[in-house]
DNA sequence: TGACTTTAGTCACAATAAGTGACTAATTCG
DNA sequence: CGAATTAGTCACTTATTGTGACTAAAGTCA
């Protein structure tokens, strides 16, 4: 992150890094190096003829040290509001951290999503979007695997998607639709979490399509 | 749409201006005034603190006389491609008009979207783009009913639907799914397309919401 | 006019998919 | 050992979707 220049380069590239935090979702802010009181999502400066994707991508990396496992842009902010810098806009990317990963350096903390110190109002409206992105792709993409370590108890993802989705499923429910969706294997480890019967570790690894050759659906929502 | 200035503002909006034509989708495309033999899509150099809706909305304005009934941002394009303009990104959006209203000003002209004129590889990735936002939000949003002029047959709801997501649909299955959904009311109006049984008329009218309190799905299509 | 064609609109049944409670299994705790 | 706890599965019920066939209201044409 650098001094503001909006006359030279009206563009930043702002990441929402998001990983899980136990039981609730957490959003990566910095305080910056020698800046005031105030917290803000990663960003750089958009340098000339530099991807965009790559620019996010190296956000993230400066912010942790490794680069996410999953990165998708959100969209472009403008519209008078606020920003760190004084750019006139701002492109948004939500990029996704395994926990185990997620250590974030100096200067940086992660803050529960819904609950994080206040940010101007550009980047607060990233941080919803980013927020409904997730929630909306999360049957298009394996978004929830790729918050979860490599190996990983169907328990666990199950809870992944009861804290995506913000709701409670049924395990039986949960676990034949998995299987017919033909995403993970099993592993032949297992792994014992202190009191019950111990849990078989899975992996994501998706075998083949299964096309949902469905009908439409009307489930909207308006206007 | 201006002289290329990218040295003061290195930012466009574009519109994908989308409709029905007959049974296919049609794009709106322009050769600009003194240009050379080269079609683009709409757009125009954003300005310092104009408010991008606004100005996507203006962009099609220009080019219809009228706004789209409906607009969203599909993301912001950069990534070395090459634009009309020598801006360094391009901030897109697809609109929709309904086929009645969607007569062009002079200098403008539908194209299929699948067989338009070639484009810079930028324009060429907002095509598609547009495509795939416009499939993807069609059980999020009104997108079909848009289209459509304000009073339509179910068959030709049906067809919009067809078209958009490039497969038949059951016609009794999509009628039940539609009462379901609460979207239509009657208008004691009827048509006589030629040869068969009159259509009794719709229109878009949304009633209550049916909240889809369904589990999970895991519709992807990885990665 | 009346048989045939064409499109609209609906029904009933079959096939799938999803919701749910109860059951068995493998551990720890005391 | 027995209760508590978590994993994993089954079987049954209920909801949703797929599908072909049916009736209705036009036009066409001999």
């Amino acid at each position: 992150m650098r001094e503001r220049s909006a006359r030279t380069n009206p563009l930043t590239v702002d990441v929402v890094l998001a990983t899980a935090m136990g039981s609730e979702l957490g959003v990566l802010l910095t305080r910056g190096s020698g800046e005031r009181e105030r917290w803000s999502l990663p960003w750089r400066l958009s340098q000339a003829g530099e991807i965009m994707d790559i620019a996010a991508t190296k956000v993230a990396q400066d912010a942790l040290g490794e680069p996410p496992i999953w990165i998708e842009q959100i969209g472009a902010f403008g519209d008078g509001k606020r920003h760190p810098s004084d750019a006139e806009i701002s492109v948004a990317f939500v990029g996704l951290v395994p926990h185990e990963t997620a250590s974030p350096r100096a200067g940086y903390t992660w803050f529960p999503m819904g609950d994080h110190p206040p940010l101007t109002p550009r980047q607060r409206a990233m941080v919803e979007a980013a927020t409904k992105t997730l929630q909306g792709r999360l049957d298009q993409a394996p978004i929830a695997f790729r918050l979860l370590p490599l190996t990983f108890t169907l328990s666990e993802l199950q809870q992944m998607y009861e804290l995506l989705l913000g709701k409670r499923l049924h395990k039986a429910s949960f676990r034949r639709a998995l299987q017919a969706a033909w995403l993970v294997e099993p592993t032949d480890e297992w792994r014992s979490e202190g009191r019950g019967r111990p849990a078989q570790l899975f992996r994501y690894s998706p075998k083949k399509r299964r096309r949902p050759h469905r009908g439409v659906r009307f489930d909207f929502l308006y206007p």
